[in-house]
DNA sequence: TATGTTTTCCGAAACGTTTCGGGCAGTCCG
DNA sequence: CGGACTGCCCGAAACGTTTCGGAAAACATA
């Protein structure tokens, strides 16, 4: 491999004034620079990654910590975080490094050796926790580092998110304003942050709409079509009140809804309104429901570009403020509400 | 970060000397190794990985460039071949790098970069093709690497595969021992490695069983439920003559002849004996078909260790004899053909 | 002519590690 | 007692890059 040495030697120039023209700093003679960047190009010269971090402390590689749980060649979300991400990041000339740790390893120590290393230079957190040690630990080894949402109360770090409360609050002011006063909310795991601030909006329109907080009307679980099918069921099993609608924390989980409405004898929306959070992930679209279902939509694909941006960002030593996004979504009224 | 200046400073000693002990080196008295590397731990150091690579040329780290076709979110092979290398490689303490290219660039730019930097030690390349440009490339530059698969006439390189060719053999000579003469093929994409293979063992089976070598029963495709679905019923919807027995590359494959032949009518074994080679990928379990299926089977998931075992080893400088290794495979006859 | 100001360049140090060549005791052998 | 060997240690160089502090030359200003 070329180096900076063999392009010196060769238009016979010092090594400093090589590096400085290919790095486009100020003084360095404009056909001087062209000369160096044409015979770089020329000998196919790339910069060694390792001396480069050695001295500047960049290596342009960014990494993803995940668990590798049960399922994980079955998940479709997580294909797409891989794919969207590495995507976004190889397209800014950076490396993305996919890390797996075994199923039920700590994260900590992975961490602490990947930073210990020094081969990376900031890290993508994805489904963080309220409490999330990542983020403390990370913030105090002074890496950088972008979560995709937020958690916590101290929000004091990069980050890109969709606003869960306001979007948890529309879905269930939607069915209020339509009469609804028991409505049930199948959230997603009680420890993620983002259900937490969806469980106060969905609790905050309740209360706005002069609807009941019914605590059992609430439930935590995986977000996928076998829960919802099985909540729908334990819904309306036992001798406890029963709700008119339903907000389901995504697409997958209305999907096991109606299967369990309709197994149930009931019909959308006669009997049961349903209305969910829609990531968009294909293969399943909200608009080919029968009925169609009304969403609140945000396309998770639209996280990858500014989660990237926000990292890149942060490695670069932007100031705080411009690396914090908040992605936008959007109300989409179908046919799976009936006005009371 | 400590360094080893930092623990020779701790201990009075040099940094060669440091360096040495942690590297169990032979001039180091036994005690002082057992110092060192208790205070080596005691303060968290770990050796940057930048600064040992430009020294030693080794960094720990390998790579997988992958295309990112259409649906890579829904493959699960795919996620098996990244959680169970990823895994593998964790092990022995090397990372992983996943990088994913646009979904049509040219791979050997990618390399051309990704080695040019040089902070890969080595690269595991899956799905060869017959005539694979990145082998070569690979091969040229001097980079370490690994092919899952074999492909190309020299094979001068580590690999771990399988005996493609013996493995259709056996599957078309199970056939004709039971007097099926008429034999169809379904196989991969005509530009793989392994399919140009198993296509040489299935014609070799039918002339050793003196059966008839008709071109139109060998089908090249994906292989996926859809291709044996419609390969099966253009089978046996023309004026060709018909097969009596399949022999299929996947079991996803003849998941979908099985469904071709409910739908045309036709029974197995009573009209249309399968068979098929089984990966073992998980959630398509061979003999949970009705009637249960006749396969070879080698579990792709006994790819990632001899794989990993191999690139570490051509990292390291092994003789070639020892980084090529071949899987076994077994036979399993169950209920899916008749003798005829 | 003396003094500044630009422009363009370069030497040397630094990053953290490995490794080569050598050095200094102490011990063993003849 | 001289030479060879062994056990333990160290200084210095090297890997390829960036960057700091200057410096020579050319030109403008007073």
């Amino acid at each position: 491999m070329a180096t900076l040495k063999d392009i010196a030697r060769a238009l016979d120039l010092s090594i400093t004034q090589v590096s400085r023209a290919l790095n486009d700093h100020s003084d360095v003679n404009e056909e001087t620079r062209l000369r160096v960047k044409a015979t770089a190009r020329a000998m196919n010269y790339h910069p060694n990654a390792s001396a480069r971090k050695l001295v500047s402390g960049r290596s342009g590689m960014v990494g993803l910590v995940v668990p590798q749980y049960r399922n994980i060649g079955q998940d479709r979300l997580f294909m797409e975080v891989v794919a969207g991400l590495s995507t976004q990041f190889s397209g800014r000339g950076m490396q993305f490094v996919l890390h797996m740790m075994a199923e039920h390893e700590n994260a900590l120590p992975v961490y602490q050796k990947l930073i210990g290393t020094a081969m990376l230079d900031g890290f993508v957190l994805i489904d963080p926790m309220e409490q999330d040690l990542r983020i403390d630990f990370l913030r105090q080894a002074g890496v950088s580092f972008v979560v995709h949402g937020r958690s916590g109360k101290t929000v004091d770090y990069p980050y890109f998110d969709i606003e869960n409360e306001q979007l948890a609050y529309d879905l269930t002011a939607h069915l209020t304003q339509r009469g609804h006063r028991r409505i049930a909310f199948l959230n997603g795991r009680a420890d993620k942050s983002y259900v937490t601030v969806r469980k106060r909006g969905y609790t905050r329109a309740l209360r706005d709409g002069g609807a009941d907080v019914l605590p059992h009307l609430h439930l935590n679980g995986e977000m996928d079509e076998a829960h919802g099918l099985t909540d729908t069921i334990r819904l309306f099993s036992g001798e406890a009140v029963r709700p008119t609608a339903i907000v389901c924390g995504n697409v997958r989980l209305a999907r096991g809804v109606y299967q369990g409405l309709a197994a149930l004898g009931l019909s959308v929306p006669g009997d049961v309104s349903v209305v969910a959070h829609d990531d968009e992930l294909p293969a399943l679209r909200a608009s080919a429901f029968f009925p169609s279902l009304t969403v609140t939509k945000s396309p998770l694909r639209d996280s990858w570009e500014p989660l990237a941006d926000c990292l890149a960002g942060a490695i670069e030593g932007k100031p705080l403020g411009t690396l914090q996004r908040v992605g936008s979504y959007s109300f989409i009224e179908r046919n799976s509400v009936a006005t009371l």
